[in-house]
Formats: structure tokens, sequence, C-alpha cells
RNA sequence: GCGAGCGUAGCUCAGUCUGGUAGAGCAUCACCUUGCCAAGGUGAACGUCGAGGGUUCGAAUCCCUUCGCUCGCUCCA
């Protein structure tokens, strides 16, 4: 439960956002688009080096995984072959008198009498209705059943105390248009759309439409066969992908976290069916067991991932984990753990590590009528690869490492005056600018130069902020708000005025802000290891 | 999609009940001041009060519609 003190935190949070640049509503001076949000510069650089990071952890540091960067638009076969086209467009109904919605193809059907009105009218108070209405009661059951849920109808209508009109009665077998709990009249099943429709080429026909991709992950499926061809990798192996993805969400909620438009980071890593790999003795990629099942080889992406999440600043404590039960497990799915992170909203999830079988490639070698098999040399067998599939929500990502960051520290300043420190104690490996860089006065050219000698000199190497305005511990604070791991001050001993500090600089930490002094020429190495 | 609440300067909010042509604090910019942890001085800029329509001599304020945000329900492949 989100308590408000959680509730506030988020509000103050969603406020730095904006306040600093981190994200915008979309489309704002339009009055805003529900469930589509825009980063701006911190925030642009924050998920740029989330995505970077990633990427590097998959294609640059491991031998056996490599990238793939599809369209967002594809043959719209691929949705049929996955099952979204079905499972994406459930019809809704909802029902007349209590609102509550049901899915259309999970209402049991029902036999029974249906009580029809043409309306109702209330002479004492003078009002009417002349809206139809029906009500399906068990056959034998006393009329007065229906007729009570109608003038309940009906008074909601405004009719205060209703006076049913042209009562019909019809017996049916097998209806599904009526709400199992009351009775009740639904609405007509009406279409939830949940992939966005577009249509390829100019003509606005049924023979052209196409889908905005629901995942990357389908891209990965459909290529599997060019990319295994050209790729000279052997099982098990995998190919990774970070794009967009677009889900018409019924109801986008939590700031960020549930978006229509949204980017993922997914990996599909192909493993030898079990029986296959018992049989294997050569071995996979580095420090990998040859002869590894699914189960193992989940697992250790389980690990791997929530290793990745360590090393941005997402400790074990604030994260969380699910192993869905057998009954929670979509049909295809061996097992699924959920990473999730305790959001001031509530515990959610960040990625889904899903043992997928070799479901998918056995549906688009269906539908494609072209075969996904490999031909494993060592044990001479053919097969359909099975697959581990960690798949990451890059935006929700981005506001965990947001929300985690954001600390309020009291502080008690030399005189005993309290107040509050708000900093964003963001991973030097994601903080969007590394190192502030400040001359102590900035009406004295010879510390302006300097400190822009500094800037130039670390600028070739990452993203830097240069602030010469105003006192120099509120340029510190301001730098705390954008999340920036180090300043660095340069000062009249850095000119040489203390001839053994000669071309040295004050360093200064965020999180702790204490201060020490480090030769220019050593700077570059320093930040470097940091945020590498 | 339903219900409730909210929407006024970059941010936080007052003003709305009792219509009379928009305010505070912080932030921003310039200059001065500045000797390492923000809120000294002087000056400046900043809102068609979410949008549209209506009532009225006059609307931030009343009415209707719409968009967005939050919470609950629903949904969650």
């Amino acid at each position: 439960m989100a308590e408000p003190k959680a509730n506030e935190r988020m509000e103050k949070i969603v406020s730095l956002c904006k306040r600093r640049g981190f994200v915008f509503q979309s489309s704002e001076i339009y009055g805003g688009i529900n469930g589509f949000w825009d980063y701006g510069p911190l925030g642009a650089e924050l998920k740029r080096n989330v995505k970077d990071y990633w990427w590097r952890s998959m294609t640059q540091k491991r031998e056996d995984v490599v990238g793939l960067e599809a369209t967002i638009i594809m043959h719209p076969k691929i949705w049929q072959a996955s099952g979204h086209t079905s499972t994406f467009s459930d019809p809704m109904v909802d029902c007349l008198l209590t609102k509550k919605r049901f899915r259309a193809d999970q209402i049991d059907p029902q036999s029974g009498d249906i009580h029809s009105y043409t309306g109702a009218h209330d002479t004492v108070a003078g009002k009417s209705s002349s809206e139809t209405y029906s009500v399906l009661i068990p056959t034998g059951k006393h009329p007065e059943y229906a007729r009570k849920v109608a003038r309940q109808f009906y008074a909601a209508r405004g009719v205060p105390a209703p006076e049913l009109l042209g009562e019909t009665i019809e017996t049916v077998k097998e209806t599904v248009r009526y709400n199992p709990d009351n009775g009740s009249l639904l609405t007509e099943p009406r279409p939830f759309n949940l992939m966005f429709k577009t249509f390829v080429g100019p003509v606005e026909s049924e023979d052209n439409v196409a889908y905005l991709r629901p995942e990357t992950a389908q891209a990965i499926f459909a290529q599997f066969k060019n990319v295994l061809d050209v790729a000279r990798q052997k099982l098990p192996f995998g190919i990774c992908q970070i794009g967009k993805a677009f889900r018409n969400e019924i109801n986008p909620r939590n700031f960020t976290f549930r978006s229509r438009e949204f980017e993922q980071m997914e990996l599909e890593f192909f493993i030898k069916p079990d029986d296959a790999a018992a049989k294997s003795s050569l071995t996979g990629g580095p420090g990998t067991e040859p002869n590894w099942g699914w189960e193992q080889w989940h697992k250790y992406w389980v690990e791997q991932r929530v290793q990745w999440y360590e090393s941005i600043g997402l400790s074990r404590d604030v994260l969380d984990f699910h192993w869905q039960k057998k009954e929670e497990l979509a049909h295809y799915a061996k097992a699924t753990v959920d990473i999730l992170y305790k959001f001031p909203f509530g515990t959610q999830e960040l990625e889904g590590i899903a043992a997928r079988g070799n479901y998918d490639l056995t549906q688009h070698q269906t539908f494609s009528g072209k075969s996904m098999e490999y031909f494993d040399e060592e044990t001479k067998t053919r097969f359909v690869p099975h697959v581990i599939e960690p798949s990451a929500g890059v935006d929700r990502l981005v506001l965990a490492l947001i929300c985690n960051a954001y600390t309020e520290e009291e502080i008690t300043d030399e005189k005993g005056v309290k107040e509050t420190r708000v900093v964003m104690k963001l991973h030097p490996r994601v903080a969007p600018v590394k190192v502030g860089i400040f001359p102590l006065l900035k009406n004295k050219p010879e510390l302006v130069k300097k400190a822009q000698e500094v800037r130039d000199l670390l600028r070739a190497e990452m993203p830097v902020f240069y602030d010469d305005a105003g006192a120099i511990g509120r340029r510190y604070r301001r730098q705390d708000e954008a999340g920036t791991p180090f300043g660095v001050t340069i000062d009249f001993d850095t000119l040489g005025e203390k001839p053994e500090l000669k071309d040295t600089v004050t360093l200064r930490d965020r999180d702790t802000m204490q201060q020490s002094r480090i030769a220019i020429g050593d700077l570059l190495p320093f930040l470097l290891s940091k945020i590498r």
C-alpha cells in the first residue's frame, strides 16, 4: 500500500524531474498526451548511459551475445505467430448497472427469462427515461427480481421512483449479453486493441494493416536464422536488442512507469534442449558449463542481471524477486522470475527473465514455413533451440534509478542552522553529468582561464558542467540536484599562491561532501576509473 | 473505461464558497558582493489562471464540455 508519505515523496521526485530537466510531459504546451513522456537534457543523458552500459555489458564484455536493430513495423504475421493479435484485442463489456468491466470472452453463457423495458417514469417527480433496458433472471424466478434491478437502473438515470414501462418477457438460451452477478444488460462488446495499428502504404485498407511492435523480442526470433548464418556463433549464444515498443495501455499510471511508448532492452539467449545439452562436452561461452540445462541457464541469467543492477547502484535490498508460480506462468513458459524495484508507489517489475522453451521459434517455423532448426555438429542432432529471455524496461529502470537516487539530507551548518539538502545519488556510471567545474571566483580572470582549461581537458572524455555563477556553495548544491558525482574547484592555490599546491584543485564528493586536493594531471584517470 | 480529487509564474502554493481586470516564497537572468557548502544588495524577466464554450456590464471565481495529473476500481500479454 502506498502511504500518503510515499505519495508525497513521489510528487517531489516528479517535481524535481521537471525542474531539473530529467522528464517532461510529452506535448505539454498542447495539454499533454496521456501515457507519453519526454526526457529533458539530464534525463536524455541518464537514459543513454543506461542503454549504452547494458549494450556494452552484453555485446562488448561477452563473447556469446551479438546485437540486432530491427524495425518497429514488421510483417503483421509476426504478431499472429506470437499470439499478440488474438490476446491484444480482447473485446470488453461493461455492466450497465454497476459499471463493472468484463472480458467478453470470459462471460459464461446463461439461460433464462429476459425482462425488457422501453423506459420508466416517475409522475410525482415529473421525471422520465425512454432508454431501453433489460434484465436476465433464471426461468421460474419471481419477476420482481428483474423489476428491482431495472428500477435501480432507471433510478441511477435520474428517475427517483421509477414506474417501469412496456415490460416484455422472452426466454433465451446461452446468452452472454448479461452480467452473471446481477442479471443486468451489458454494453455492446467494444474491442480493446492493445497494439497500435497503422497502415503501410497510403491506402487505408484492411489488406495493409500493420502494427507498431508491442515488444522487441519477436524481431529477434524472426531474424534468428539470418543472425545464426552470419555471426559464427554456436549454441549457447544470445541476440540482444534495444528499442521502442508500443502498447495501448488501458490506463497509464505512475509517472513514466506504465507508458504507451516505451523502450525495452531484451536478450534472447538460445540454448540446446536439455537432452542435447546432456550429451555435450564442448564448452559454450566464457565461464559457462558445456552441458547446462535450461534451469541452470535460467538461474545463471537471473544472477547476471542482479549483478548488473548492483553495478549501477540498485542493491539487492531495494530489489525484490518474484518466482512465478505454476498457475501464473504463460502456457509456453517453463519458469519466469520478475526482478522488481521498491518504488514509492509500490513494488513493481523492472525485468522479467523467462525460460520460454522453444515456443517462439516453433511458432515462427509454423507460420512462416521456414525451418528454425539448428544442427548440432557435436551430437549430430537437429532441433529448434530453446531460449532464456531477460527482458527489461528502460524507462522503468530510469525511473527506478531516479527514485533510488533521490535523497533528502538534514544539514546543520557551523552556525547551527538546519537545512535540507536534496541530492540525487546516482551511480557515477549512469549520472548525466560526471563533473562540475567551478572557478572559485568569476571576477578573477586568471581563475576563469584556468578553470576553462580544466573544463576543456575533461570534456573531451565525459559530460562536464561549467558553472561560475554565484557563491561556490550554491553551485555545489545545484549539481547535487542534478546528480553530478564530482565537483572540481579552481582556486588561487591552483595558480601557485602556495607553490607546493600549484596545479592542484579541490575535488568534492557529492555524497559525502568531503573535499580533497588532487593534481590536475591525476583528474582524468581518477574520474575515468569511477565512471567506467 | 467508471468513480473521486486536483489543474493559477520554472517549482511550491494563496486567491475560487461571497464574480470587479492576478499574488507570495523559492528558482531564473544581469551587475555588484564573494576566499570552499545555497537563500547579501540593486535591477530585470516571467502567468490570455490547463483548453473551448456559456451566463454576466464584468469570470481564475458560476455553469457545460474537453484535455491532463493523482488515487481507487478495472486491466496487466
